[in-house]
DNA sequence: GTCTATAGGGGGATAGAC
DNA sequence: GTCTATCCCCCTATAGAC
């Protein structure tokens, strides 16, 4: 008793330095590309000591990838089901938020959905997502706006993933977008800055549209 | 001269046995965690041959990425270019031929996505993607659009994400939304076809947007 | 808990016969 | 061109000292 908790200031544990390293690692490369050797170095441990935490590359690596889908789904949970915004404020939220946590891990959902495609079923159900979004107040008012005549397209997928497309695909595609459009890193961040204000006009035009 | 180019049937020739096979395995599960006797067993050829034809499981990946690129680039740029078409219908033409295209080949965007990102420059410099893009009768009608104020957000880069993103991401995310919409393939499909004719109806609201 | 050293296996590539 | 057999490196995992 002693040395468990003492760190909990920047650098943390020893757990928490290879978590933090094989965080980083499976998020840029995916399980296949990272190697146990990576991970080690960059939490500045030895090989062996990985394993006496994680017993294998595999268990470590569901360990990360049950927090990210975890974290996930606990920020999408916030959003959806607060019961005080209405729909479009929702859509606001979503698109600022999201934005705002993809610039600052950008490799974070095309390795979710890689990986997710990868092992679908295993992953997806262990965690109560579909609950999550078919019970969530963001589906109820939803209906509600498609019963009043507001949202012409019923089909409550289509309009959550015309959000999450507008909002998440630009990152995914990123390198392809700054080869298209000749950006540095910086101007493609302004770009998705404007997006934060623009797509919630964009998916109010769009439930209009018929 | 008898064996090369005898079979350009079905099954062809051998060396587009292995692409074939390649280009399954690789499009699956991307580079790393593709295994060069995974790709022979499929191709129903000796590994050794493998090397034979293509040096190396790396040299092999290249000719598979660069003509999955190569061939996407040239869909795009039929569509993007085509003079006759007014910009209203390029996008139908993009939604429609996409739409159809991934449900083909669903494991070609999350492909191609990754292996950029982790290849970006590499790959990218080589293909005049820039050019195609920026150059295009598409790109042109946009300026117009904007200049006689029928689009409101004068960015093209806005413009052509949006598109891609309503069109490319459900597929991305597959998985995860038939998760959440408790879909099965059969179904999922539907609902792709039903947004070929839906996307173009949000873009052009979108245009107007403000 | 942390290290060094090494076992053990898998996967890419090649030698060489046919 | 196609095969079998094999090399050899690299990576994960473990044994065992401290």
């Amino acid at each position: 008793m002693a040395k468990k908790k003492e760190a909990k200031a920047l650098d943390t544990t020893t757990e928490e330095k290879i978590k933090s390293a094989a965080r980083v690692a499976f998020h840029k490369k995916g399980y296949a590309a990272t190697r146990t050797r990576d991970i080690a170095e960059e939490a500045d441990i030895n090989l062996a000591l990985l394993n006496y935490y994680f017993r294998s590359k595999e268990k470590l690596f569901e360990t990360i990838m049950f927090e990210t889908l975890f974290s996930f789904m606990q920020n999408m949970a916030m959003v959806l089901n607060d019961e005080k915004s209405t729909l479009e404020k929702k859509v606001e939220l979503v698109a600022e938020k999201y934005i705002d946590l993809i610039i600052k891990e950008p490799n974070v959902p095309i390795f979710m959905l890689s990986e997710i495609r990868n092992n679908a079923e295993g992953l997806l159900e262990k965690l109560p997502i579909k609950q999550l979004v078919m019970n969530s107040s963001f589906f109820k008012q939803h209906q509600d706006a498609v019963a009043k005549g507001k949202i012409t397209e019923p089909n409550p997928l289509h309009f959550l993933m015309n959000l999450l497309s507008l909002v998440v695909f630009p990152f995914i595609a990123q390198p392809l977008l700054q080869g298209i459009g000749g950006m540095n890193n910086k101007q493609f961040n302004e770009l998705m800055q404007d997006r934060k204000k623009l797509i919630p006009v964009w998916i109010k035009a769009t439930m209009k549209a018929k």
